[in-house]
DNA sequence: GGGGATGGTGATACTTTGTGTCAAATTCGC
DNA sequence: GCGAATTTGACACAAAGTATCACCATCCCC
């Protein structure tokens, strides 16, 4: 199950519910990035609402990141590394590949200044077809 | 009203109604990027769901751009040029600017391209402070 | 200019994704 | 084991968007 999940949950001081033991069990069993409603579905003793409050607790952990998808649904999946890093979104089969990218940030980065921004944060996905789904 | 926008839609063969006039003039007066909600406000004369498809379709036709926001809200602003570009979005006071930057699409397509991946489309929003918010 | 096929509209109901509330249950530090 | 504080589940609600369908407007052809 990830105890170095679980450690960022302590040490952030919330609670190591029983729970929050079998959400971030069923994350981390999910082959593929899941929505709300697929990990509930999974989770029949758990309530929606409490499924939607610990994705988003462990969202702002940074122990999922959610995947906006180019239809304009989201998803979610247990993050790689808790570094920072983009996603590369198969269209084919929903596969995931995470990278992190200096230049790429450095051109983000770059932009902001030149329009006189103070950047806070930003966002980039990329879709497509990966290799498998080109066949 | 933007002739080029009434030219977009008709040459792509769609009919140019009362209806799509009116939207496309209340967009073409909105100082600031707007919600569908907003909009519909200041239309009430047309049905809710009409003001959601014709944005649909204007978005389709690069007419108006879409805006993820940071909190996972969404607005829509008229698109300043139909060319590809990028938003910064300021947090304090919801301004917008676009930009364009080869570098940027150069990294974005040189690490799609490592992972295998064939891409198709991409997204990347800044988010952060605008000259006049920082004070 | 007068049909008529095609496409667009409005009303309404519905879906999806997510949040607010509150009483009951659980956890953690002692 | 006890009590304060957090978490949970059920439920109602909200926001954003879609499906349906009868009616209406537009455009094209004559």
């Amino acid at each position: 199950m990830a105890t170095d999940s679980v450690a960022r949950l302590v040490d952030t001081g919330h609670r190591l519910t029983a729970t929050r033991r079998a959400v971030l069990d069923a994350i981390a069993r999910s082959p593929r990035p899941f929505t709300i409603e697929e990990l509930s579905e999974g989770l029949p003793d758990i309530g929606r609402a409490t499924v939607f409050r610990t994705i988003k607790l462990l969202h702002e952990l940074d122990i999922v990141c959610r995947l906006p998808l180019e239809d304009g649904g989201v998803r979610y999946q247990r993050a790689g590394s808790g570094e920072h890093h983009h996603h590369l979104i198969c269209g084919g089969c929903g596969a995931v590949a995470e990278f992190s990218d200096p230049a790429l940030d450095d051109a983000i980065e770059r932009n902001a200044v030149a329009a006189g921004f103070a950047l806070d944060a930003h966002s980039a996905e990329l879709y497509g077809r990966c290799a498998a789904c080109r066949g």
